[in-house]
DNA sequence: CGCCGTCTTGAAGATTCTCAACACCAGTGG
DNA sequence: CCACTGGTGTTGAGAATCTTCAAGACGGCG
């Protein structure tokens, strides 16, 4: 079985200049490949294992006490999951597939071992993984900061630019399996919220969230109502 | 002159078992001790410098367009900042003095230079910025599912047992030089809710926050009411 | 067909914000 | 010495945003 990895490629390949058959080091004869559910996720990170996506979109959560939900950040094909928990043993949140999903798992030596062999891959790895952590920053933001339109907005924003960085969207429009309420999780507003925010946002003729499918019907006005500036995704090469 | 950088120690030793004076090593003779203002933060930060703070606590924060500030983080003695500025070139936010500071000044080299000499006190350093990552989870947690009053009684219990953990603090109290106004802009409210919600906290005889001093007056209750689970701050050992 | 998850809409209510006013204090200059 | 100023903390009242509760529509799937 082939399978495709141009999302992991076009990921690390904006970092530095890797040849394809050292990315491939990542995806060993080793790894498998697996339509992924909850289930096999997280028993699958606290047996020390990553994954990275292929396809299809992977929630990370965590869930309060009262039984609210927290969507830490949608993950998207190249992404990693687990890095930091098999690694760092940090974890205490949970993950969950957004859409039929297919992952590459990865044990944590051959990881260890992989990036042995291939410091620049290491680099690259730290590097996307540092990324992430600006996208959280932002995030927080844009919770902390902005009201319900322009906090949808720029999110969903966002997620197209990462979608289209690597291969999987266009400036006009990408899928988006995420839903209502999943989103609702992600911003800190209530689902029924999210309806009438998006449904405004649709009546202002700046996007339409439909279908599993978002499109942006007017991006320039988009980017300004959520002053979406996209450099934390867009990063120069590491100095190191 | 000398001056303590007990604080770091403290941090690092929970992660690693490093003798002081590899801790030392961070701190060479051609750092630079200083009473930081913003001005010499944000320089030293863009002419790759990084800090470790000795004394006092320091916002990181971004400025929206329509004026609102959001505080990332408050940084006290022992963290780092702008590691990842200068290390990764992400930047993006800035850096404001919250009381009086002082901090060590580490040229980039010097540090990547440490860090080879000492791969145990580069893991542990590392070790620490990833636990800051967890702190940020937190945070988007915290302000995206939580109300007002858990909110700004968790993010008070995390900042008491940070400083605990550095020893700066008890688990009766400790200083916190932060204005009302800071404490809004880092929890996402305004200053003026935040002032409500310290005087109910203050009233249901949980938590005094009054002269620069955050006082648990009961400690359990609180930690009831937040569903404050340390476990995020108070992480094992790296495994690699 | 019936059921479940998702989406949609209305109305009432809660939380939080904005505006406005005032107290207090430290510093500053007359 | 005192008035003035700017930063911080405090309180009230009205307004905006967002949530909750309730109900119904729609589609996929057993």
């Amino acid at each position: 079985m082939t399978f495709s990895f141009d999302a992991l490629e076009k990921k690390l390949s904006a970092f530095a200049d890797l040849p394809r058959d050292e990315i491939g080091m990542l995806i060993s004869e080793r790894a498998r490949v697996l339509l992924a559910d909850e289930e096999e996720l997280s028993q699958g990170i606290s047996d020390h294992h990553a994954f990275i996506i292929l396809e299809g979109w992977v929630a990370s959560f965590k869930l309060l006490e009262d039984g609210a939900r927290q969507i830490i950040d949608f993950h998207i094909p190249g992404d990693f999951l687990g890095l930091r928990t098999i690694l760092l043993r940090t974890s205490d949140h949970s993950f969950v597939p957004v859409s039929d999903v297919t992952v590459c798992r990865i044990a944590k030596q051959d990881l260890v071992d992989t990036f042995q062999k291939s410091p620049r891959l290491a680099a690259a790895v730290f590097w996307a993984a540092s990324r992430d952590e600006a996208i959280m920053v932002e995030h927080l933001i844009n919770i902390g900061r902005r009201d319900a339109l322009t906090r949808t907005a720029h999110y969903l924003l966002e997620l197209g630019a990462r979608m289209r960085l690597v291969g999987l969207g266009t400036f006009k429009e990408y899928d988006c399996p995420a839903t209502q309420y999943q989103l609702g999780d992600a911003l800190g507003l209530s689902a029924i919220h999210i309806n009438r925010t998006l449904r405004k946002l649709r009546e202002m003729g700046l996007l339409t969230f439909q279908d599993g499918r978002v499109v942006f019907d007017d991006l320039d006005e988009l980017i300004k109502l959520a002053n979406f500036d996209i450099g934390y995704l867009d990063q120069l090469e590491p100095i190191i």
